[in-house]
RNA sequence: GUCUCCUUCGUCUAGGGGUUAGGACAACGGGUUUUCAUCCCGUCAACACAGGUUCGAUUCCUGUAGGAGAUGCCA
């Protein structure tokens, strides 16, 4: 027999912006069908229409265009088993849902939100099991009838077995067996607004989207053996499990917003690459080897695989994350990089949209020397941004080195402003010479001469290299830096 | 409370009955350099614990501890 089609899906509910571990589930989802030839299904599971949000749903689009992951079926793009948004699919759970109830193997419940919280109270209270106590599992017809003729609109609930042991496999965490008294108690089915819960849904999609592998985090381990309960009551075979390590924050707890961003709007805004993201991302809970950590997308659509998960939860570590950034902004060509950096540089008005000749010239030069400064897109402002405005106020302490004072430090600023023309006309290989015998003669530091010039033009003492940002900034304006620095100097001194 | 899963440097991990337990990030130190950054070199640093099995366990088994997750008319 041929072995069928690898088929797997992500299935996010739009009630937030997509997040690292959702991302982390979607892309392994995706690396596995394409490592396999098989298919990438994308399904909208919005059935709880309280927390539902269409920035939400917009936001799932553009995050995985924006990593380039594009879904076989799904929303959009269509399908043979589509609706592929389970709002669009409330029949066909009801149906089922209602032919789990004749067969036997769900029951309508008529128990109340108030009547659950109160139960639930108690249990804490007497520290007892939490869980529904099947009030309703066993209705008779005259109770039943009663609670229809009071009106109340009742949920399904799946008849979990009170005996026996319900076993199942995972592909990574190996064979499981649990306890059908431990299962959650008769969970909901179908809600009383009429539509599905999770387990519902996700099974019945599944099954009839021919789904093949359930990769997801494992969060959902303990809601397995009701899945396992839920297609055996539909006579269903399941598909393959395979639960991926969790995601955790610093202090080894689920990833949240309290751990830093989340979401990949967050990342993206701050100027994080998506080949960062997606390479960074795809190294916690898998790994290819004992020393590869650079994969584009192409390549880990072709490594992918589960053998190589790990079953241990993972810390994000955003340090890490940053390191890749940073190698990822350096492997951009020049030109590259100034595309991806311009909404950065007009949002910070360093720039006119569009830009000038004279700035775009500038830039041009200007993007090898921020090149490798760069830890996100978002830094591009403070680095090259004295290039553009000259600085509106400067630091005295910054400007004078420790070990000499305003008199001598004035004295020097007008030795670089003599300097101009050679600055401008020399080689930068060509002036470090002059420049040596210059501070020989003078009596100075090397360093110390060029930090007050660095602070005079740029107004900071942290820059790109200070004779080639003279070079793109011109004699004309250099010099009109340097005279204001030496006026605020003289006003000084004189006082 | 109950159930379930997990456990190699601070973090991500490789490995696997006999290894100097390997790599990367971070941290620290050094070098290159006009600052910063980049780049290069180096240092620190781990098999949770206890029993077993074995000639030999970090590796296999059991237990303990610790951590996490689930316990919703949320997914």
């Amino acid at each position: 027999m041929e072995k069928p089609e690898v088929r797997v899906r992500y299935a996010p509910s739009p009630t937030g912006l997509q997040h690292i571990g959702g991302v982390r589930t979607a892309l392994f989802n995706y690396f596995f069908a394409r490592a396999n030839g098989g298919k990438f299904i994308l399904r909208i599971e919005d059935t709880d229409r309280e927390r539902y949000s269409d920035e939400s749903l917009d936001d799932l689009y553009s995050t995985l265009e924006w990593l380039g992951v594009k879904w076989d079926e799904g929303p959009v793009v269509g399908g043979p088993y589509g609706p592929y948004v389970q709002s669009e699919r409330t029949e066909l759970y009801r149906e089922y849902a209602k032919k789990l109830v004749e067969s036997g193997h769900a029951y309508y419940c008529y128990c109340t939100p108030e009547r659950l919280e109160e139960l639930r109270e108690k249990q804490t209270k007497e520290k007892k099991d939490f869980g529904y106590d099947r009030h309703c599992r066993n209705l008779t017809p005259e109770q039943e009838q009663a609670y229809k003729d009071a009106g109340i609109k009742p949920v399904i609930r799946l008849k979990i077995p009170l005996e026996g042991y319900t076993e199942f496999e995972d592909f990574l965490l190996g064979p499981m067996k649990k306890r059908n008294s431990d299962i959650s108690p008769d969970p909901i089915l179908l809600k009383s607004d009429g539509f599905p819960t999770y387990h519902l849904a996700n099974v019945i999609d599944d099954h009839f989207m021919k789904i093949t592998h359930i990769l997801r985090a494992q969060e959902w381990v303990p809601s397995i053996p009701l899945h396992v309960q839920l297609y055996k009551a539909f006579g269903w075979e399941p598909p393959v499990y395979c639960h991926l390590p969790m995601v955790m924050g610093s202090d080894g707890q689920k990833l949240s917003k309290r751990h830093g961003s989340t979401s990949l709007r967050d990342f993206r805004a701050k100027g994080y690459l998506p080949e960062a993201i997606l390479n960074y991302v795809s190294l916690i809970g898998w790994s290819y080897d004992d020393s590869r950590e650079f994969f584009t997308r192409q390549e880990l659509e072709e490594l992918f695989c589960l053998e190589k998960l790990n079953k241990a939860p993972g810390v994000f570590d955003y340090k890490k994350l940053d390191w890749f950034n940073g190698q990822y902004i350096r492997k951009k060509t020049d030109a590259e990089l100034t595309e991806l950096l311009m909404p950065y540089l007009e949002k910070a008005g360093i720039v006119h949209t569009p830009m000038t000749p004279e700035e775009e010239e500038i830039l041009t030069k200007a993007i090898p020397l921020a090149k490798e400064r760069l830890k996100y897109l978002s830094d591009i402002p403070e680095v090259i941004g004295f290039l553009f405005k000259a600085p509106e106020s400067y630091n005295t302490e910054e400007l004078i080195p420790k070990k000499l004072d305003k008199e001598r430090t004035l004295e020097l600023l007008n030795v670089h402003a003599g300097m101009i023309p050679q600055f401008i006309e020399l080689s930068e290989e060509a002036i470090e010479p002059v420049l040596r015998a210059k501070c020989d003669e003078l009596g100075v530091k090397l360093g110390d001469f060029l930090m007050i010039l660095r602070v005079a033009v740029t107004g900071t003492k942290i820059s790109p290299p200070i004779v080639g940002s003279i070079k793109l900034l011109g004699a004309e304006e250099t010099e009109k830096r340097i005279q204001k620095v030496i006026n605020i100097l003289k006003d000084e001194v004189t006082k």
